[in-house]
DNA sequence: TAACTGGATTGAATCGATTCAGCTTTAATG
DNA sequence: CATTAAAGCTGAATCGATTCAATCCAGTTA
């Protein structure tokens, strides 16, 4: 089926290892052998089996990378970072979406594992340091992605939840406002917790008054949701403030379709800063994540890591997020 | 440093064949040495390499996804669907993003090859037979996704992107449009292309006056930089129908900017139906493309031509896509 | 001419899982 | 007790690229 460098080496009246010198070690080689053989791999089409390459390596030039939610833009550029970190010194990402499933989770765990990857980029859903410890000891690094290690067994790339938390509060007190919606996720997911935690200081301290609307999902539709749970709110609060951009993008339909003016009633400020929350018809106003950057960055991180191997340390980088002001927040 | 099924062979004391059998063929295996050869594995935390495995198989369980952009939602959904499709049949799935860039598409299909996937699914920015032919040839299938084979030599699964055109003027000009803005891409792109077609098909049946509007990108910064050219012809349209949702938006926010009024001076129909087109400020009326369900279906395809071989079929399926109508789009 | 040098080339051994022809053990039958 | 069959198990050979000790050979020196 395949041409093998067997094959390559007898066409060419040389041995194997010649070939292979060709391929790694040019220099090496006579420059009449040189290109003899290598017009003899363009003639057959010759490309080298990476499985037999790597199984003597013991490793592969790939990374694996577990998000839970690929159709949020946020980790889509996350995703892209990753990307262009690893193509840069030459190693393919293999994409794996755990939908927030701890059972798919697992299995890619599993299937990375059997694909023998260098490293693997993990943003779980869950934290389950068993598996990463068993990962290390296989000897695949992993990195922490948008989520801290408190230990100092891995690296780790994270944004300093608690104070983009804390800057969002602090930012709509400045603009007057003292009644503020904070609309959220599950306390169990580790960002959303983080958020709160920011939230709740810079409340206490610039005496804010806080109506938490927690809801199982973090979506637009979930956002909708929660303009109708803050239109029967006993007073209406001037200011929201959501956890993602996509719950704050459903809240702003939400109040929109109800005739609340935005932001001239209620101002509305989202987390992620994602794409679209520029091109909405009323630009959102965001906490804006260096995502691209975080996804070069870890990649980054846990390359050297792999390459450095034994003289590695371990680096916690965190990345502080900042305000993007833009049209759906306004001084009251 | 990583467990071999030789090890285990030695601490079970029983051969490496055996240990093979457990795993593959464990009907074969008296049942006393089964318990303990897999009470060994266990132990010892043995996981088969799969590299070794391969190379023996010559083939692997990973298909290869290559798209033009994750970061455009509708991509992102076909690759959910992919990713399901893919892991029914317990496959991985490496996603390759190829950024609209030949040079990066090239690089990963070398990159497929190496890794030995075991087909390739493959949305090409730039038809490229002569690859997709080399794939084949080293017994790796490619289907085409979103983009019509036109020979025989591979499957495809796509969107009849002319009727798509088609009924978007159809729907528009029955609404009292007759006199609609056509916001594109370049016409190197084929999706472009058929839904220029379509247009321009329906635009003389129905004898609808059409403005193209044509720019290098897809997205919404291309899209406000329409909304300008759109407002400075000499005839305002009272309709815009825009090749991508990202563009769509990106007019929306420009007329709105411009004070326009969307729907009521100006319609705006899209194309791809993301799921930010129903959570816009004015949600946007689009024609709906089912990414996920082509996702899924291509997945199916590619994998039982891997399965099947010699006896199979090459199938071009082709989704119809159908009218959304939300608030973006007004009679006259 | 013999001895030596070093650049070029060779090919057997290696990585780890799988396969399968052949071996051993056990049980059953006449 | 000998014969046979079946079940269970073994281990060398295999896949393809890489490595490295061993070999070859043209050229140089004594």
């Amino acid at each position: 089926m395949s041409v093998s460098l067997r094959d390559v080496a007898k066409s060419a009246k040389v041995s194997v290892g010649t070939v292979s010198n060709v391929l790694n070690r040019p220099e090496i080689v006579a420059e009449k052998t040189l290109n003899r053989v290598r017009e003899t791999i363009k003639e057959l089409g010759f490309v080298p089996n990476g499985f037999a390459r790597q199984l003597r390596f013991g490793n592969s030039r790939t990374i694996g990378l577990i998000v839970p939610d690929v159709s949020n833009p946020f980790f889509t550029e996350v995703a892209r970072g990753v990307e262009d970190g690893a193509n840069k010194r030459d190693y393919a990402v293999f994409l794996c979406n755990s939908d927030e499933s701890i059972a798919k989770e697992e299995r890619y765990i599993n299937v990375l594992i059997e694909q023998q990857v260098r490293g693997v980029l993990f943003s779980p859903s869950d934290i389950k340091s068993n598996r990463m410890d068993e990962m290390k000891g296989r000897g695949i690094s992993v990195t922490l992605l948008d989520q801290e290690q408190k230990g100092n067994n891995h690296c780790s790339v994270s944004v300093d939840d608690i104070y983009g938390g804390r800057i969002a509060i602090e930012y709509l007190s400045d603009l007057g406002h003292h009644n503020i919606a904070w609309v959220c996720g599950p306390e169990s997911i580790p960002q959303v917790a983080e958020r709160g935690i920011g939230v709740a200081k810079a409340a206490k301290a610039g005496n804010v008054k806080i109506e938490t609307i927690r809801g199982p999902l973090m979506n637009s539709a979930q956002g909708e949701e929660a303009a109708k749970a803050i239109l029967d709110l006993p007073t209406l609060p001037t200011a929201v403030f959501c956890a993602n951009d996509l719950l704050a993008l459903g809240v702003m339909r939400g109040l929109m379709a109800a005739k609340v003016k935005v932001p001239d009633q209620i101002s509305i400020l989202g987390y992620d800063d994602i794409r679209f929350a520029s091109s909405a018809a009323i630009p959102l106003s965001s906490i804006s994540q260096p995502a691209y950057q975080m996804g070069v960055t870890a990649a980054d991180l846990l390359l050297s890591e792999c390459e450095d191997g034994e003289s590695h340390q371990h680096q916690q980088i965190k990345f502080q997020p900042k305000l993007v002001e833009r049209e759906s927040t306004k001084k009251r």
